[in-house]
DNA sequence: TGTATCCATAAGGATATACTTATATAATGA
DNA sequence: TCATTATATAAGTATATCCTTATGGATACA
């Protein structure tokens, strides 16, 4: 599917967005998985409103879509993003994170709603 | 040429650096056309000092790279950059500026030092 | 040599950013 | 109903960011 190209100041305010270490992280684990807040806080080892302020901002662009399961909170990409296209392919070019919820799967912190 | 691909930090920092749309729209121009600092003031109507400390931002990380003809500084995109692939593959989305810069040369506005 | 132009740098201030702690809301389960 | 867990939000603070004004250095030219 491809979405809108961004005008430039859109662009710069969206590579703003991503100029966030942590932001940058989140929003490249959920490129490839959905992650709930929880995980993202062992991830990053920040306080939980530490993350969810970055998600908000995430969230507030459109960037990050939300579903609710019981207690659980789970973030993904949004697929109708009007420029997913342009985010996709600047974080298409740094390394998969999934390591990272292999870890956590490796230490028994995965969030697993079945 | 292909150069490193960053790791999530160094990404980080690079798109927080493109995160401005001053920054962003020099790093463009500068992609397509060797451009002067008076240039650049007339191009985003700003004052020089304030050009000048974005294009030093720009400089000291490597990103662009200056050339002294007589008076004139000319920046450019420094070929050596180690992770100029990616800032290339960032910037190739968005639009060319070329215009902005046939627009100083309607004004006779352009430096040319031939 | 003096002056004008181009550019860099320093210092200061207003605002933005990213965290902290405290508290509120929502869902779960005893 | 009450306690627990997951998450969001509010308020405050330290620092970063981006501009401003003032000034200095380098080059060109009369």
């Amino acid at each position: 599917m491809q979405t809108t190209s961004p005008d430039i100041d859109t662009a710069a305010n969206i590579l703003k967005l991503l100029g966030d270490k942590t932001r940058l992280g989140i929003v490249k684990i959920v490129s490839e998985q959905e992650c709930c807040v929880c995980e993202f806080v062992d991830l990053f080892q920040m306080t939980q409103p530490a993350v969810s302020q970055h998600l908000r901002k995430l969230k507030d662009v459109g960037l990050v879509s939300e579903s609710r399961r019981g207690q659980w909170i789970f973030y993904s990409l949004n697929k109708t993003y009007p420029f997913l296209d342009f985010v996709q392919k600047v974080i298409e070019q740094i390394p998969s994170q999934k390591f990272k919820l292999e870890e956590l799967e490796a230490q028994g912190k995965r969030i697993c709603c079945d």
